[in-house]
DNA sequence: GCAAGATAGTTTGACATCAAATTACCTTGC
DNA sequence: GCAAGGTAATTTGATGTCAAACTATCTTGC
């Protein structure tokens, strides 16, 4: 993509087109390493998966549906850690595809869980499949390197992710 | 990857098992991993920014513009990382603000520049330091795997973000 | 019982993101 | 010069996220 409009006098040295450096104020953070390396590898993923028409956003969902019989749309909630308003329109595109079905709870009426049909678990099993590519992908990028950064990962989850305090 | 799920709080369900374990199928994915860190620790910031009313989308384009006299939304999308699509309703948000000034390019009419006004350097500042804040915590939880983690996130980056264009 | 409060799920609104389609303008090739 | 193609920015549409407001229903406390 060409690139290049001419008028940077440089503070970057040249790379090669298509490539954007890093720029130096954000080099040594971590904050920035991480968004762009979440985001550059998601959407590789949802490209894979896309070109298929499987949307990357139901894997969590139909993966945690295929290890349980059935959920309520709050535990899937809680087990995906998305807010609850998240899933009304997932569940209803699932359903809608006939990739999940709705029971009602005759002990409350406000609830329902939901249950992976036939379909839905051959959709899981092929997003899977396509999860499991990029996963190995990422492991040879990571190398022997890969325990120590799933557990600074799982660190900073575990920091940010609790708020302690108020 | 899309793989995401649990390590958040909720209104805990805090009985004997302690905290929602991170779902054994996910345990070795470096995909899940990075998504529940990078979110968990965004929206740490994004609290924290929230607070002061500030955007935290607004910092990279800010931070980027504060290091060069000016720019056109093009090399901003290049040097963030982002869609030259995405940029438009930021840059309307910050010029409304009176944060950013657009200067139209006489050589070229479809084209201008952004250039930071002086409130849009305090915003940039205010941000700055919120985001030390938080790179000060990620670099105390990462320790000495700080230099490994930037080193493997900007491989995983680096292969993913630069996709053969078919 | 029945009012008050808690809970399940949905709706709405603000942000972000990308990709594809549009509009306006510039550059080129002949 | 003028048509053809390229480029800059915007618009539109699909996903996805959270938070807050809202509806319906269940539970409680008296």
């Amino acid at each position: 993509m060409a690139v290049e409009a001419s008028t940077r006098q440089d503070t970057h040295t040249e790379s090669a087109d298509g490539e954007m450096p890093v720029p130096a104020m954000f080099r040594n953070l971590i904050g920035y390493h991480l968004r762009v390396a979440q985001e550059t590898s998601f959407q590789a993923f949802a490209r894979a998966a896309g070109k298929a028409d499987l949307k990357p956003g139901w894997y969590a969902l139909l993966t945690v549906l295929a290890e349980r019989e059935s959920m309520t749309p709050s535990e899937l909630s809680r087990i995906c850690g998305r807010d609850r308003s998240t899933l009304t329109s997932s569940l209803k595109a699932l359903s809608h595809r006939g990739l999940i079905e709705r029971q009602s709870n005759p002990d409350d009426q406000r609830s329902y869980s939901v249950r992976l049909t036939e379909n839905g678990r051959r959709m899981q099993e092929q997003l899977h499949a396509i999860a499991v590519v990029y996963n190995r992908r990422l492991d040879e990028i990571a190398g022997k390197d890969k325990a120590v950064l799933i557990a600074v990962l799982g660190r900073i989850a575990a920091t940010f992710g609790t708020p302690q305090h108020s």
